[in-house]
DNA sequence: GCATGCCGGATTGTCGACAATCTTACGCCG
DNA sequence: CGGCGTAAGATTGTCGACAATCCGGCATGC
């Protein structure tokens, strides 16, 4: 016989161990905690409902993460990432970025190729449909996609940690007027580039694509300083 | 009156809490222990007189930077970074020293550039005295000198982790035929160029430098293989 | 009024014990 | 003699309790 109600204890709805990593994780990428917003270990354990144990690990996960930190004693906060460090992270960023399409155009296949013209296609899709934010998904995905085609783990791995400590200030270099046709036509140009498996070319290609990404992000954080009533002190 | 032996558990030599990661790091790069060999709780936690809390936690964070692997259920054992693996650590470190020496070049102060230049008499010294192993050392010092210059924490804190775990191999590629000699000559150049207070040129001048580093990597490693006696299957 | 010191609540850090899981060795059977 | 289930041992994962530490408010004294 089968009980119907086992909500105590025996509820392994989640796989404790390294989910609850993924969870706390996801949670703060996703902003629904403030950034600086204490975490207070028992908190988390009841609202996850595990012990504090395993948040225990996957806070300390975490803060060689960089998502959040931790002071002895005085325990952990989401971290925030300051300007400054978000320009860095943009800048470590992009030297991947470069580094990892060099790599690509040495192993892409004829199917990857296929793969990064429909996208460019559905990218083109968004445009006409006014539809930025799409874009800006599709976008994430053609870069992911480039990394899977260069097979370089080291760099992937870095890259997908610094895209989550930039997550949340991502969102302030999404719209940016007049950038997304440009972009488009950028990409294309890398698609080209990795086509004819030209090392050289696919980082030229890569580079021009970002070199304009950190001015974005400068010219950004400035209007967001003004916009929330910056005063110099 | 004051105890002679308190050996059992009154003995705060060592400031358990965060100091314990610094230990076991320090054991594992050191090569204190194999590669591959099996990190066992109780036992670190004897070695080091610590509970095995301490262990866990920092076990976590090795875990995380790439030093150990964990495996659920199955314990840590102390990663053994692959001859592919170290190729990839190899060429993202190249990348993120070439993005470095930029910003280097642009935050330089006339007293960096001393010490610098004290640096390269150094080695220049080290190098007739025909000892290669202290300039190795230097050189080590040198590059970490133009990290602290550069002031950029994101990928100083990225060169540190990726340089901890190529640390074990290393030894390979220190000893090199007839490398040296070039070697401090490029240095030279470096910092000349930072002299200059020239970006691109001091990109330039560490493209240079770090060129050859990969394929000398692969030369190492496919003598070593040969002398372990290589047999493919 | 202000600095100082002290107490109480809240939170983290650590320990010990137990449960869960994996590994190895052993014996059974075909 | 070899495959296979099983039991014992070793090791990790989790929980609960307690100690250590930090934070804030409050009283005290100058």
């Amino acid at each position: 016989m089968v009980k119907t109600e086992v909500a105590t204890k025996a509820t392994p709805l989640t796989e404790a161990p390294a989910d609850v990593y993924r969870q706390l994780r996801e949670a703060i990428v996703s902003g629904e905690f403030q950034p600086n917003e204490r975490l207070v270990e028992v908190d988390l354990a009841r609202r996850l409902n595990t012990g504090r144990t395993s948040i225990r690990a996957a806070l300390v996960r975490l803060d060689q993460e960089g998502l959040v930190a931790r002071e002895p004693n005085r325990g952990a906060r989401v971290r925030l990432v300051s300007d400054r460090e978000a320009i860095e992270i943009e800048q470590v960023r992009i030297a991947l970025e470069i580094l990892i399409v060099r790599y690509a155009a040495e192993k892409v296949s004829p199917a990857d190729l296929e793969d990064l013209r429909v996208d460019l296609l559905e990218m083109r899709k968004r445009l006409d449909q006014g539809d930025p934010l799409g874009y800006s998904e599709l976008n994430a995905r053609f870069h992911q996609r480039i990394w899977a085609i260069a097979e370089h783990e080291t760099a992937t791995k870095l890259l997908a940690t610094l895209k989550s400590q930039s997550l949340r200030f991502q969102f302030r270099t999404i719209l940016r007027p007049g950038r997304t046709e440009r972009s488009l036509e950028e990409h294309r140009a890398i698609v080209e580039a990795l086509s004819a498996r030209d090392p050289e070319a696919s980082e030229r290609a890569m580079t021009q694509h970002l070199s304009h990404v950190v001015e974005t992000l400068k010219w950004a954080i400035e209007t967001n300083r003004r916009q929330a009533g910056w005063r110099p002190r």
